[in-house]
DNA sequence: TTGATGAATCACATATTCCCACATATAATC
DNA sequence: GATTATATGTGGGAATATGTGATTCATCAA
């Protein structure tokens, strides 16, 4: 009846590779070709086509899930713009996290970016984006948390009071946001009152706010204010921010950091 | 399992095909060959033709599911791939949903089928599985709402007491969840305290429960117990569960629904 | 730097599978 | 019964997939 070790069809096996590479982030050609039964070479054959293909990135030795691009992430993260800056950003923002912190994410690109950078150490991370949690699953020491709330379909996160009500019910170290725009007099901006309302509420409960804001966001007015330029305590930028409105900022009483450019980043 | 002595016309045996396909993920023409007592290249006319319908992918050697090609889907969905009896019993339950159901959705392999399956009308899910909600997002029609929570890795949901607090706060009309086991006498199972803790409460808050168990399912015992038979109201199966089973379920008081063999379905 | 080790590459051999044309068989229609 | 239309089987050359072994390359540690 149910013929148990039934041999895979190539392009099956290449699905389970590919499968293989979401769960675990890396394989080799080694054990590819024993957990197959196959020989080495097969295998790199497969790598191969699937690396012609982009669907993954070669190594010597085996391949690595393209998960550093994020492209199993449709919208989000994949058409992203200024993701260069936001990527510097993001790493910018890691020297500021430190074992045992209890953190809260927002549901933003640029933060998405961080997640993405987060290294497998002992955390607490609260959040109401949804694929930040997801992109955490493969982190074991990471204790993810994640707020309840009604799915937004355009920023994939969990808005409304009922993830306000989780969020006030922890003690909140660092909070990391990103916004839709800046404004020296008007402060921060959301697209909408509810994403408004929840960052607000980030910026309140946490013991320091990270606000990360590329050089795009600046003099921009979106419809929904969250909050004054000083809710934040830390505004991570990039090189391309004009430097006299930092200044501003910094007399308005905001810690500024920037973030090196692609070259230093190199060189450094 | 009726095995007439006629030879099977092309029609039946292209359903055939796609029967196995469903249970198996993938199918090879040699096997098919032989099973069906055809040349190869007969198999081959039939998948040829069954993919240029759209309803499998040709590859070298065989074919595969479409489903299994769609990497954009979870790998929780795409990996339960050879389970047909699932996805069977998943379409049946389908017919238990009618617009402006209010639904608690567990997050187990076998909803998630039924959440693939959902069409977009007006519903409101409230889930505590993350890719339950991740794969409703392009339903406008569906309200979802995520329970908070703490991430569990493993099965890819929200548990704990802040799960279940998000669940209390609703009125919910259906609620459709899986097991890991049945058992006559000792009722329903699960593999964590957690998971049994959030399917029991699941169970009661529900006005009507719906529990998709697969033939495998019966006679299993996990480690934590969830609740009676009797607390479901409808338990969905496939045909290839016990009968006389079944009928000491249906004299314990729960409403029995048997799934339609593959066969039956695809050729409806 | 220099080996040592494992991996990649390449060329070649082999085995499957595919494709196509043609022949045959079966069913459907008039 | 004759005539289509549909299904199926057959055979050989083409295409694809895989395995093998020799050689070159990459990486890392001493």
């Amino acid at each position: 009846m149910g013929q148990t070790n039934r041999i895979p069809l190539a392009r099956e096996r290449r699905l389970e590779i590919l499968a293989d590479l979401e769960d675990q982030g890396a394989v080799r050609v080694t054990d590819l070709a024993e957990r197959f039964g196959v020989a080495e070479e097969t295998i790199r054959r497969d790598l191969d086509k699937l690396c012609s293909e982009g669907r993954l990135a070669r190594t010597h030795g085996g391949a690595l899930s393209i998960r550093s691009q994020r492209i199993d992430l449709p919208s989000s993260v994949r058409r992203n713009e200024h993701s260069g800056e936001k990527k510097r950003i993001a790493r910018h923002a890691l020297s500021f996290i430190e074992p045992h912190d209890v953190l809260a994410l927002d549901a933003s690109t640029t933060v998405l970016e961080l997640v993405c950078l987060l290294p497998d150490m002992p955390l607490t991370v609260i959040t109401y984006g949804l694929d930040a949690a997801r992109l955490l699953i493969d982190r074991p020491q990471i204790h993810v948390i994640s707020t309840g709330g009604e799915l937004d379909s355009k920023s994939v996160c969990l808005l409304g009071p009922l993830a306000e009500a989780t969020l006030r019910q922890f003690t909140i170290g660092k909070s990391f946001c990103s916004c839709k725009g800046v404004d020296l007099e008007r402060g921060y901006s959301e697209a909408s009152t509810l994403q408004a309302s929840i960052k607000r509420l980030l910026m309140q409960l946490a013991d320091r706010t990270f606000m990360l804001a590329d050089h795009s966001k600046f003099g921009v007015r979106s419809m929904a204010y969250s909050g004054n330029v000083q809710d934040a305590d830390v505004l991570i930028t990039d090189e391309k921010t004009d430097k006299t409105l930092l200044k501003s900022l910094e007399q308005a009483g905001v810690q500024i950091s920037v973030a090196p450019s692609a070259r230093q980043q190199i060189a450094g």
